[in-house]
DNA sequence: TTCATTAGTATGATTTTTCATATTAGGTAT
DNA sequence: ATACCTAATATGAAAAATCATACTAATGAA
């Protein structure tokens, strides 16, 4: 019924999972938690030059996304705990489409060094 | 060799990709040219809200992806023609793929109303 | 001549995002 | 009592993204 391929309500709704991911550093955030339950203070040792704000507020809104659940302890000093949510991991069938179509059209990306079509360097 | 399923190479490809759509009316832009050729006019017609600063700064990052292409006409008034690459419709099975798991995670788009498990309103 | 048309560009304001630095609470160890 | 540790908050600055408005060039139509 429209020319178009997809529904509006469809596009809407990869709007919105792509917001779900945009922000400086959210997917390095959940690679590091693809590693497994990591706690702030680590998190926050393996991604050098982000600051304790800004992990802070990138892991409540991955929380508030349901990509990510964040887990306090009630100990001195404080203990709060992070991992991937099954949502979040659900996502690997869309990084894969990512990679696949990355790699087919790698000359796109800056970084790294492949010709259009086929070509290898001779 | 790394606790992580993916290379760190990998999930820099996949953050330059998401780059490609972060904008706030690149997916949008797409969509309309999804449905075949537009020229400036038609797109910004199409597009309510959007300003001609906007629309021409968007459209040039978007060809400078190499996600669309621009086709201007040495005519008076001036006519420009924008269109998908080939390269854009390849991202075709990302979009299908995004599509799968906000349906199946639709819980946790705004707007949508599912409940998270099977479960509809009584 | 004057006006209308189209795809821009110029300029500045506003909003959003990110960064930098300091401070806090409350137990534990000394 | 004092220093220490961790996750978090407070505050303000800087940078980036978006918005709003006005202006331009060149030709054809009136």
């Amino acid at each position: 019924m429209t020319p178009y391929p997809v529904s509006s309500e469809d596009r809407d709704a990869f709007v919105q999972s792509l917001q779900m991911l945009t922000g400086r550093w959210k997917v390095e955030i959940l690679w590091m938690l693809s590693g497994g339950v990591l706690r702030f203070g680590e998190l926050r040792r393996a991604l050098p030059g982000i600051t304790q704000h800004m992990l802070t507020t990138q892991l409540r809104e991955l929380e508030a996304h349901g990509l990510v659940k964040r887990t306090p302890y009630a100990e001195v000093p404080p203990r709060v705990e992070y991992e991937m949510t099954d949502a979040a991991r659900d996502l690997k069938p869309v990084f894969k489409a990512v990679m696949v179509w990355a790699r087919e059209h790698s000359y796109l990306l800056s970084g790294g060094d492949a010709a259009p079509d086929g070509e290898t360097h001779p």
